[in-house]
DNA sequence: CAGGCTAGGTGTACGCCGTACACCAGTCAA
DNA sequence: TTGACTGGTGTACGGCGTACACCTAGCCTG
């Protein structure tokens, strides 16, 4: 009496089984490498299989990302300077763990959930230190291309699939209320920079004000560091 | 007495005409729908013709990098600061009139020349102003992944496709000495970088430290700013 | 228990991709 | 004249994402 008819049953697919092979796959194998046909090999499955689970592979990438995302450590109480270095730098490890995921993340228009998640409990942890939503959101643009490239480009939807340099401004595009509800914290900085000013030609995110802030905070420091004769070494 | 046989003689093919006519159909139609075969069709050509000028896909994106990086403006004379806040400048308007061209260098292993030219001369700009190899190192860091996540993994090879988590150092990989001689200033960075600290664990470039050290410019900045009830709002 | 609905795995097929390989038409040096 | 070399051609192969039709097992309802 046989238990099963002849192989032991495999068990069954489920879009989390899934995304997790994608992503042991691409740890080990490299994304370039990650096709729907390898995936479904891992998985013991035809590679149409797959698609009973994700709709593409555009999505499967897009839950590969949020999966690895929500390994970045939560924000920890205290000290609003202490607890972004170590949400930083742990977003930092978890990149080097999955070294496919900042193409990855560069790549995607990225509005996934844990993404959104991940981005509005930091600003969440600048506006708890005290912070103005207006400082609060200049911040997150000259960290976010730091840390992984990430909120860069969040707030417009110009840098869509490499349209024409036409720069146009486009639609300020804040948060839809169902999203704005779930992410109060993005939703007030968002907001901020459209409403904030009267006096700047346009209105939404001044993308190109956000690249010189960024890079005056470091030049200024930089600065500083010069002026100060600054060295790595620690005096003999 | 027909001048040609039957049809206008295209003009022939070059390496040159083939990598513009790329950037130019990257550029229209973004980087996802540059095949090989539309790129000959946009050139009157057969898709094999052009394994005749650039020997496969991978030589023609680095082709093209260097192309669009040679359009970033020379460093001016004069204050350091000033000379490098043009230069990145100029190169983020060059990733906006181009914007494939941010994701495909960094997906590259980028040592493409024009790409090190623009380093290089960035770095001199530096040390024109004074700054120690030491510092100039370290800055080069900083400002890299700011602004095209040029620079970032220069100095070490860890960074290849997608290798399991294994961070080994590696080897220092200093440049061949052909490449130290037409790139000076780098190769003054690394080896910098290589004998300058004998108290450190390992030899090389610490990828770790140089991510906080630029990471704790842009904190202490911003810090800094907070502090100060900092505004974007000049006052009324 | 019969019948049918549905979720999930299968098989085939299509059009795209990069590119290996054999070929061929001019041009030019010997 | 000849023969090599340069550059464009044609065919073909294996891999990709995925549309579409199919099958099967389990369950719900009568």
């Amino acid at each position: 009496m046989a238990e099963q008819v002849e192989t032991v049953r495999r068990a069954p697919l489920t879009r989390d089984r899934v995304l997790r092979a994608a992503v042991a796959l691409a740890d080990q194998t490299g994304i370039e490498s990650l096709s729907m046909r390898n995936l479904a090999q891992d998985l013991g499955v035809v590679p149409m299989a797959l698609y009973k689970h994700v709709a593409n592979k555009d999505e499967l990438l897009d839950g590969m990302i949020d999966i690895v995302v929500a390994e970045i450590d939560p924000p920890a109480a205290g000290d609003w300077k202490q607890a972004i270095r170590r949400r930083v730098l742990s977003a930092r490890r978890m990149l080097l763990r999955h070294p496919w995921a900042s193409l990855a993340i560069e790549s995607r228009t990225m509005a996934t959930p844990a993404v959104l998640a991940y981005l509005d409990s930091t600003v969440g942890a600048l506006r708890a230190g005290g912070f103005s939503t207006d400082l609060a959101h200049h911040v997150m643009h000259a960290l976010g291309s730091r840390v992984l490239g990430f909120s860069q480009e969040l707030f417009d939807a110009s840098r869509q699939a490499g349209r024409s340099g036409a720069t146009v401004p486009e639609a300020p595009a804040d948060l839809p209320p169902e999203m704005a509800a779930r992410f109060p914290n993005l939703a007030a900085i968002a907001t901020a920079a459209s409403h904030d000013d009267d006096s700047v030609v346009g209105p939404g995110c001044d993308d190109q004000f956000e690249f010189e802030f960024a890079l005056d905070l470091l030049l200024d420091g930089i600065e500083r560091l010069h002026r100060d004769g600054w060295t790595s070494h620690r005096t003999p």
